[in-house]
DNA sequence: TTCCTTATTGATAACAAATATCATTAAGGA
DNA sequence: TCCTTAATGATATTTGTTATCAATAAGGAA
C-alpha cells in the first residue's frame, strides 16, 4: 500500500472525528483540501478496513461508520443526530459459540445499541423554545 | 387502512417466504402477478411495518427483511446466501436496560449474528465439484 | 537523480435499496 | 350509483457505495 497526501489526511479525519461516516471524512477533509474526491475518501476508507487498520461499522438502516478502534466492542446509535457512541459493556465473545437447533457456523455478531443521545435528549434543551 | 388485492398478495408471500427482502416479496408476487408494481410492494411493506403488523429487520450491510412474526427474537444472516433465519436464545429485554457512564436514553438494540448457515456449508455439497 | 512501473487519484458512471411524485384507478361508505 | 380519497403503477429522485478509466504520482531500480 502506497503512502500518500490523501491517506494522511483520511487518517488524520478518522482520529479527529467520533466515529465519522463516510461522508464525514469527506467534508473534514474538504475544508483543508477542496480538491480530494469522495471516492478517494471511499477506497482508502474501504482498504484500510479490509486490512485491519481500521474498522468498519455497520449500522442497520443507515451509512457505515468507521474507528481507528479496532478492538471489537459495541455501539450506541443515536435516533437523532445519528452520531455512534461507545458502549462500554465487555464484548460477548460467546455469542459466536451460540449454536441453537440448526448447524449455522456463527463467524460473528453485530449488537448496536438505540435511542437519544445526551445531547439530544428534550431535558437538554435548556430553555431554547420558551 | 383499505384492503387491496395486492395487499394480500403480499401478505401470502410472507406467509410463504422466509424471512423475505423487499425484492424475494416482489419476485414472488411478480411469478402469479406481474402487474404489481415494486413501489407497491415497498409501499405495502413499509405501511405494515409501521402499523406494527409485519416486522422490519434491518441487516447491517444489506438490504431490509421482513417477518410476520411480530414478537422480538434474533436472527442469523447467513454470508453466502443472505438468507435470514430464526435465533433460538431469548430475547434480552435488559440490553434496553444497560446505561453505561454516558446518560443515554437507550430505547431499542439490534443483535444479528452471520456466519456461513447449513446448505452453504463446504461440507454439505456432497461430491458436487469432485 | 532520472526513469519506469503501476498503485492511486479525480471525475463520473453505475448500482442497489428505498422513498417521493403524480396522474390514474378503484375501495368502500353515503 | 355516486363520490371521496386511499392506493396503485410508472417513474424520478435520493442516498450510500462501488466500478470504470484516463491521468497522475509513489517510490524502487538503474
Amino acid at each position: 500500500m502506497r503512502h500518500t497526501f490523501q491517506k494522511a489526511l483520511i487518517d488524520e479525519a478518522i482520529h479527529a472525528l467520533n466515529h465519522p461516516t463516510a461522508d464525514d471524512v469527506y467534508l473534514y477533509v474538504s475544508q483543508s483540501h477542496p480538491a480530494v474526491s469522495k471516492a478517494t475518501i471511499y477506497r482508502n476508507l474501504a482498504k484500510l478496513a479490509d486490512k485491519g487498520i481500521i474498522l468498519r461499522i455497520a449500522i442497520p438502516g443507515g451509512p457505515d461508520h468507521f474507528d481507528y478502534q479496532i478492538h471489537k466492542h459495541y455501539h450506541f446509535h443515536c435516533d437523532t443526530c445519528h452520531q455512534l457512541f461507545d458502549i462500554q459493556i465487555p464484548y460477548n465473545d460467546t455469542f459466536n459459540q451460540v449454536n441453537p437447533a440448526n448447524n449455522f457456523t456463527i463467524k460473528d455478531h453485530s449488537l448496536t445499541f438505540s435511542g437519544i443521545c445526551n445531547k439530544c435528549h428534550p431535558s437538554n434543551n435548556k430553555g431554547k423554545k420558551k
